[in-house]
DNA sequence: GTAGAATGCGATGAATCATTCGCATTCGCG
DNA sequence: CGCGAATGCGAATGATTCATCGCATTCTAC
């Protein structure tokens, strides 16, 4: 769709000095409140090292290029949520449909709670969505989702049980992210989380006990 | 989240001489081809120009600017889409359900149909859709979806019929945006707007007619 | 045919940015 | 203390791009 070339997007170097540690901290706590104060068109280097309180200098010695920030944050982000979605998805102790809309709730709540980072990352995204890196991250949480899935789906054709993992998977992410594009209430969240709970489970129990339509 | 200013969109005059008309088609046509084969990031007033054959200055003549290049591009499709969703979910010849579903098929394909063109003017998205012009035109597809869905949901509560109302629009359009990233087979499109369908089917029929979890 | 309006041109101003590089400062260690 | 390495700096560079303006060309109405 654009970027011809992936480059570089993986940190310049490890830091090995108290300094440099609090330096990439507050690089990235800078470049957070930029992004959600500024926007991704105003999301600058000289911004960020500005707001740091660093050199612009000081920042290509940790990152080495301006997508390498953004996908930091995106990274962070995308570790956090999967983490918290796998432990409640592997989570036996709970049926598999109750367990999906846990997930559900969390990943809205989630999604929501961070609304002004994750737009403007949005936004940014064709600077750094096309690296290796980002879709190794991808490939990662769609594992977990098919491992659960064959568990949600035990009797459902394998033909219809592939294409049922992708929707689940798609509606789940996108709706959850254009949910977030606007300001939500606790309430709001609640009541949309079950919503789309209702929606996902419908569709899963008739997968698996059909009714004519 | 970002553009603090939404300036002028509008086209900035009418074309008067046969010319001027060829040049606006021209220029969007280029428009077009430089989106998709270039990307967002490098749809610049120049490119555009020079596919066109037409000088810079030209453009100018009728867009005041680039976003409003890119916002009569999103809104042509936006029109065309429009007219063919509302024409399927106002045919009371067929019942509600049957509707829903030709609406999400004709949808899926779609996007798909143009998913260069769409995925490139998603990216260049930030530049208009701020807009006014643009908020207006999102309102008036929801007016439609508004009616259908008050048919679609005679018997359920007034509180849930707007959730529901919300979330299937929501889930159409987000749920086909991401689909449509990847290039996919006519055979692709049709299973994935199938197993959609079902999903929305499903979730439809249980709220008319409710069944425990 | 001609005047005046509409259209078209493209060099140019002005602004914004990502990234580099040579030098100054600070740290850790013997 | 003092040396070398790590860290930090920020002006300068070079590239890109939007948008404008004065002038040339073409069209239309009379």
């Amino acid at each position: 769709m654009a970027k011809r070339k992936a480059p570089q997007i993986s940190a310049r170097k490890a830091p090995q000095q108290a300094r440099s540690n609090d330096l990439v901290a507050a690089v990235l706590e800078a470049a957070v409140q930029v992004l959600v104060k500024q926007g991704a068109t105003r999301f600058t280097m000289a911004r960020v090292a500005e707001k740091a309180g660093v050199s612009v200098g000081s920042l290509y010695q940790y990152f080495p290029n301006k997508a390498a920030i953004l996908f930091r944050l995106q990274s962070d982000e995308w570790r956090e949520t999967g983490e918290l979605l796998r432990s409640i998805l592997e989570d036996t102790a709970h049926p598999p449909l109750q367990r999906l809309r846990r997930t559900v709730h969390a990943f809205v709540r989630s999604e929501c709670d961070e609304a002004a980072v994750r737009g403007a990352l949005n936004d940014a995204a064709p600077l750094y969505r096309d690296a290796p890196e980002a879709k190794a991250a991808r490939a990662e949480s769609a594992a977990t989702l098919h491992r659960f899935v064959t568990e949600l789906l035990p009797t459902t054709p394998h033909r219809k049980r592939v294409l049922a993992e992708d929707l689940l998977k798609t509606t789940i992410s996108a709706v959850a992210k254009q949910f977030s594009e606007q300001p939500r209430s606790a309430a709001e969240i609640d009541a949309y989380a079950d919503a789309l709970a209702d929606m996902l489970c419908a569709y899963v129990e008739r997968l698996e006990s059909p009714t004519p339509c």
